[in-house]
DNA sequence: GTTCCGCATGAATCGATAG
DNA sequence: ACTATCGATTCATGCGGAA
């Protein structure tokens, strides 16, 4: 029971059985969006929304294990349609995980800025989920400075992204301090964010597909770990977490039951040391 | 129990009882925002928590007898924060609601522009509140046209050509087909809105706050009702839902139990009549 | 080096039809 | 009656090649 063994890596293998050789309290953050309850086959082979919390509540107890005590849990999900109805599974696993004893401190909207096209007689487009904040302790590490936006009136603050981003792509190696080097740029007033996420889905990406965009666990890595720290997800997909983390400094482990996508993951990880010049896009907060 | 006496009034009263009174299968739509869960004093001397679920679902039961077959409830709720945690009271009103019989179609999610200020070391500003879309049957009255909202300006690029691959979709199958249909994209200038609504918090009304802002229910009773139907809500507070009704040519019954707010709903309705200038305001949907 | 523009694709859902 | 498959419907975004 080793972390540095681990550390870095993209594990194959089923994530409930991974999970329990990894040391307790060794994570900072666990970041994860696994397969929501669907009756389609996917990469566990489809979890039916009637047994998805019995299906996840041994994997949530493992992973109370494994995070440190001021760690923090962000499970990204989202209730499908049944037979015209929101299913009730995720609320339900709010409530079982609060009996395992985690406490269930927010709850953060992802809103999809470019949804999934379609329309139907009874109901509109789906644009948001759920990114769920667990925590073991009311005490937890936060750091809000890390991702505070900047404040201003809607044109100016077109104008200013635009710089903002001429910048990153100069200074995307040097991690540390960013919201005070835009602040040297910009010079102006900064605004703490909200528990919206405005983020688009990326779906323009050729031969793979991730869950969430880059933004995402950028977003809640940078707001919940500091540098050197350490980042788990046991359903790490194509490895956008581990990116997320590698770009950010921050060490990873990543847990993954589909060959595919470890194959996958360990590609966009290697092109990424390689290559470097993918600026990093931090979301935008829209205050109009 | 005749309906028409009823009829475009705000009621003073507790709603548990006014509610007794009126007909069975007499709304086309319920719209409400009641006091959420607070020690704090409010209009119906402050439910806690802890008490919330069985507080409501008495209401909740007679509102499901008051709706029409066909018609809808719109429950605006957030769970508020206690002791560190986002209380459960929410969703576990959600899942006795279903138990009585009410279909949990959709949670459309209220993105608060200009949200409430302030700061804290384990959170941020709560930018987001519940619109919970409750039905009686899997049909219900919506009428989708009347709240479409202006394309993105991509479509006049997308469309000015009809490219290679919306033919090549079209024959092959893929699943999902954009290429499909294109005759119907010829021309088109509005889309259909998500379930994900920006709308501003009023401030600035001199002397009483409004627990929703006029656009609110507007856009609910645009979509679920036609002129002539009949809009409740059981908790009108300042009379935002009757006059949010009265601009769309609706009928409503406001129940009120706070005098002062009865009084307030009274007078606003009085110069909404006599001004009759006030322009409509349809929500805004950030297509950035 | 910009800006423009074509283009693939995505945690979807409903209703009808088939087993 | 109950489940599995399939066709129909619909936007917005970032990438990459062209101007």
């Amino acid at each position: 029971m080793v972390l540095k063994e681990f550390l870095n890596q993209i594990i194959a293998g089923d994530c409930r059985e991974v999970l329990s050789e990894l040391p307790a309290k060794s994570a900072d953050l666990i970041v994860t969006s696994p397969p929501y309850g669907s009756r389609r086959k996917n990469s566990y082979g489809g979890i039916h929304p009637d047994h998805y919390v019995e299906w996840f509540l041994p994997i949530s107890l493992e992973l109370k294990r494994v995070l440190k005590d001021t760690g923090s849990f962000i499970l990204n999900i989202k209730e499908n349609v049944e037979k015209g109805e929101r299913h009730t599974y995720v609320i339900e696993l709010v409530l079982q995980m609060r009996m395992q004893g985690w406490l269930w401190t927010e709850d953060y909207v992802w809103h999809k800025k470019n949804c999934y096209p379609g329309k139907w007689p009874n109901r509109f487009r789906d644009a948001w989920e759920h990114c769920f904040h667990f925590t073991k302790q009311h005490q937890f590490a936060m750091y809000q400075d890390a991702v505070r936006v900047p404040m201003g009136d809607w044109k100016e603050k077109r104008l200013r992204r635009l710089s903002e981003t001429d910048m990153r792509r100069d200074n995307s190696r040097a991690q540390s301090g960013f919201g005070k080097r835009i602040a040297n740029w910009v010079g102006r007033e900064f605004a703490y964010p909200t528990n919206v996420l405005h983020l688009a889905t990326e779906c323009s990406n050729r031969g793979h597909s991730a869950a969430f965009p880059l933004e995402l666990p950028t977003w809640f890595i940078q707001l919940l770990t500091k540098p050197g720290d350490v980042v788990f997800d046991p359903f790490i997909g194509s490895g956008t977490t581990a990116i997320a983390a590698a770009k950010l400094h921050r060490h990873f482990v990543g847990i993954e039951i589909d060959a595919m996508f470890v194959k996958l993951a360990k590609e966009r990880l290697r092109a990424e040391e390689a290559g470097k010049s993918i600026p990093l896009i931090l979301p935008e907060y829209a205050n109009e």
